[in-house]
DNA sequence: CAATTCAATTTGGTATGACAAAAATGTACT
DNA sequence: AGTACATTTTTGTCATACCAAATTGAATTG
């Protein structure tokens, strides 16, 4: 269940290898932090080669089970889920190159942002809204500086993604910007496009303030269908 | 920006031969369905040993640019929102064992599939709502067999994630059921839950026909609260 | 001539041994 | 006790070898 469906497939040596030592890290047995043994020391008490044991620890480390720095002993990794983002990079990456690929995914988080503004305007406690004015303020102070801006762009739509406290939105967040910032070039620098984008901010803000789950949405969709249009272009896909 | 945020970490010999490899592939230099190169015949062209070219190789396979099969060749895997999902197995298996992992998960899905029945309640046009009521029907039909019962429960859902065409949202909804089922003990086969959940399903149905998006978010949100009250008491987290 | 069978060859999986360079360890010295 | 240095581990890489399974190609058969 663990592992792979593959009907035919004589197990490698390496992959009962991965199988055990998965385990081991979920049972404690490997604790987190704590580094693997070194890899004669693995090879003598599993008798297998040393060539199937870096295999397996390779794969773990692939895997996002292990930080295995070069050189280094493999430490466990603490379980988080940006390890999972990772794991997920190169994939990812070529399913941008496909067409529509991009969109797509956009898609995907328009729709889950949508959810967010909702979420917020029914049950943002006064904390979180002020956690949103900050960012929003934040915004406005960076007007002028499109760097500055942007970062603050990114930092308000990352507390959207903090209110449900839930630990696996804000690496969802973080997944969406990297991925889909490195695919379009970034936005020309025009303050009049600030301007519009932190209009579009406070609009979504007011709607959550105002408890209009409706209204928040609409404004969100229309600030990010905007931000579509802007960066569209940038592609040969119509 | 493809790789590694290590300031420190000289390459390995591999990740360099896996950077190359990854660059062929979304090139299309290495065609989908094509086998990698012999070994010894990489080995050559790039001058390392036969190590690494392994090494490389199986990192590919783990990362899902690659099908992998043992003692055959590899071949370049046709690329597809299922493959990231695959990839990232390990990591979210781990994390479901961590306090409140399968939660915060629910959490996820249910947030997902709230906005998801919104959309159907907007703009799912005939041919939609057709699949949808066949889905449901399906559910009824397999109202006295809890096993073929449960498999059109997930069905049924899985049209809500078919709904606004996008290719990635289909996956999801699988990653969801391989991680979460496993999770929990297969529901009792109680038929009085059998019919619990058939009516919920159908009052999901009914809000999406009325175009009440409000009304169906709540029929969902009732429905997989209530699912998740069955299966919580399988935890020992409280 | 097409299909099948079977031998020869290629190729992946694993094991060994070796060596350089970097990391971890221990030791001597201040 | 803290630091600098010598020693030992340990990882990264290479080279070689062997087996078993997959691939290929030739021989055989219908």
């Amino acid at each position: 269940m663990t592992e792979e469906r593959n009907p035919d497939a004589r197990a490698r040596a390496a992959d009962n290898l991965v199988s055990i030592f998965e385990l081991q890290i979920i049972d404690g047995t490997l604790a987190v932090g704590k580094p693997l043994p070194p890899e004669r020391e693995i090879m003598q008490s599993f008798g297998v080669s040393r060539t199937v044991v870096r295999e397996a620890v390779q794969t773990l480390a692939v895997k996002g089970l292990v930080n295995a720095r070069p050189r280094f002993r493999p430490v466990v990794r603490t379980p988080g889920y940006d390890a999972a983002i990772e794991a997920v990079g190169s994939v990812v990456n070529r399913l941008l190159t496909v067409p529509g690929g991009v969109r797509n995914l956009f898609e995907l988080r328009i729709m889950m942002e949508a959810a967010l503004v909702r979420d917020a305007a029914l049950h943002a406690d006064k904390n979180h809204v002020a956690r949103i004015k900050q960012a929003l303020d934040d915004n406005e102070a960076a007007l002028g500086d499109s760097e500055r801006f942007f970062e603050t762009d990114v930092a308000f739509h990352r507390v959207l993604y903090e209110v449900p406290a839930n630990p696996v939105l804000p690496p969802i967040h973080q997944a969406y910007t990297d991925w889909l910032s490195s695919h379009w070039t970034r936005m020309p620098q025009d303050p009049e496009r600030n301007h519009v984008n932190f209009k579009a901010h406070g609009k979504i803000f007011q709607m959550i303030l105002f408890r209009d789950p409706d209204a928040a949405e609409r404004a969100l969709r229309d600030h990010l269908d905007e931000a579509w249009n802007q960066v569209r272009l940038t592609f040969a896909e119509a």
